[in-house]
DNA sequence: GACATGACGGCAG
DNA sequence: CCTGCCGCCATGT
């Protein structure tokens, strides 16, 4: 466990960050780690101000489902699918292909 | 100070 | 199986 800022946005800049290069992560899986799992919504906002402001790799944080909602917030929105490629994270239609594989839980990886 | 909205997710119908 | 609604918390008007 991290320490957990008394901001939820915070802490959802702190895990976004320790999302390694190559993975991603979901808006739940974040809520969920962050201990209130619907929350989620919450924590897409938080990544939109995020991208605004520090070094946090928004795009490596998907849906669900793998899908690069959150591409249209990007200057240009084809600006995530390519910085997901480019880390080696196979994207087609807006989606994370095997996204089950490139899953990257803080749930599990931050056991502590 | 109150109402509406937003990069989602789970549950009900 | 697919569609729709509610919940969650912070921010802007």
């Amino acid at each position: 466990m991290q320490k957990l800022s008394p901001n939820f946005f915070d802490d959802v800049f702190e895990v976004v960050r320790l999302v390694p290069k190559g993975r991603v992560t979901t808006y739940g899986a974040i809520a969920h780690y962050l201990g209130s799992k619907k929350s989620s919504r919450m924590v897409g906002y938080a990544l939109n101000l995020a991208m605004h402001n520090t070094d946090v790799p928004a795009h490596r944080v998907v849906n669900r489902i793998g899908l690069l909602t959150g591409r249209i917030h990007f200057a240009n929105p084809n600006l995530m699918q390519e910085l997901l490629e480019d880390e080696g994270v196979i994207v087609l239609e807006n989606q994370v292909q095997e996204f089950d594989k490139f899953f990257w839980d803080p749930n599990i990886e931050l056991v502590c």
